[in-house]
DNA sequence: AGAATTACATGATAAATATCATATTTTAAG
DNA sequence: CTTAAAATATGATATTTATCATGTAATTCT
């Protein structure tokens, strides 16, 4: 497994800001863990005793709803930090975590990351700073969620999907996931999902091929309703 | 005006964490502002140069939609303080905030308080602290507004006002705002919003005189639907 | 106090979305 | 490879919510 120092996931996350000696002390207690598509990572309400970063795949962050429905709130990929809110208030996590595809990941022990979080300013002020702007993308979802049509959020998730976490060879989106988890990210029925992306297959804007989606019309897809 | 050091309105914030010492030079450097209802505090866009925390009086901070329709994210009552996320990531503020009734605020210039932030690893992590909390509440809106229906959103602020705000000597809730607010915090037309109050009233719910509201069997509005 | 503005209320109707039913296709298991 | 299970698809219908219209009550202004 590769030494935190000279690991470049890092460089997305908060890890960057430890010092190269706290480096090599995280890199020393990590654990790395495989993860099959599907697989629990951890569970709402779980007591978190580390932080997971990421180092391929993708992972969704749900929460159960009263209804009993899972509403998809993140999909985390590689250099993401799963666990900080735990890390920071000492509760138990607030969602849980699932992998959509094969993943790997590091697992830092808290009892390793807190002295860092209480001496090294930079790494404090680094976490801070990535929580304000989680706290900004949520502000944002809420208002999506509360103003926008289920035909604009579905067209908006393609959008944010094929921009933050790109395409393969074939133009199809990186990330695959069922019409069950678009509907759960979306807010909506599973029926409703299906629906729509099949109405925006009608009208050109996507295709698919199995579960995978390939957008075909980026502009008129960003610009619907 | 009273001296931050003595002032009992920072016991539910951040502030708290302050030594005395860093206290009586916030004291010293800060100013005090009045604000009348429906006054705008600051708006989106704006670059943000301190914090304000809120001695008397509600306020709302609220998003504008693209479709042109404010949401309100949060409400903010005494010993709140807004502008945490701007004083952090040096951005410009992503939300708006307008006084819900007359106010009394204490406005500390960021200059004064990022020496702290970076100084003071008990002020850092308790400003960290509240911003995953707030972040949980984030998560906790965006399951509400995704999963359940405009009469249960309606209910459960209704129930959240209560429970957080109180009431006054003749049982009406504290924060009195009007239809067009409740409509934008729950998220639908003011029409629908009024609808929803009416049908309460009818159901014995609720009572209302003017725009004050007066919760009248608590338990069935806890648990409806 | 009276006029004007704003907030509240409610009906009628349209549009969006959910739910239930039932095929069909795709994927996974043996 | 075959079969069972799961995911996708789509119709019919019910429910929820938005929109438009119009009237009444409450506030504000002068």
């Amino acid at each position: 497994m590769s030494k935190c120092e000279s690991c470049i996931v890092k460089e997305f996350n908060s890890l960057k800001s430890l010092t190269r000696q706290e480096l090599m002390r995280v890199s020393a207690c990590k654990t790395g863990k495989i993860y099959k598509k599907g697989q629990v990572i951890f569970e709402e309400g779980e007591t978190l005793n580390g932080v997971y970063c990421v180092r391929d795949g993708v992972c969704k962050l749900t929460k159960l709803s009263e209804n009993g429905k899972n509403q998809v709130v993140k999909l985390v990929v590689k250099g993401g930090l799963l666990g900080k809110r735990s890390l920071v208030t000492e509760q138990k996590t607030n969602l849980s975590a699932v992998a959509l595809n094969d993943m790997e990941m590091c697992f830092i022990p808290k009892s390793e990351i807190m002295a860092d979080l209480v001496k090294n300013p930079k790494f404090t002020m680094d976490v801070l700073k990535k929580m304000a702007n989680d706290l900004k993308d949520s502000d944002i979802s809420l208002v999506n969620m509360a103003q926008k049509s289920v035909k604009r959020r579905m067209a908006e998730i393609l959008i944010y999907i094929y921009d933050n976490f790109g395409t393969n060879a074939d133009d199809y989106l990186n990330i695959v996931i069922s019409r069950e988890d678009y509907a759960s990210i979306v807010g909506t029925a599973t029926e409703s999902a299906i629906r729509i992306l099949s109405q925006f297959k009608k009208e050109g804007l996507i295709s698919t091929k199995g579960k995978q989606i390939k957008i075909e019309d980026y502009g008129s897809l960003k610009w619907i309703e």
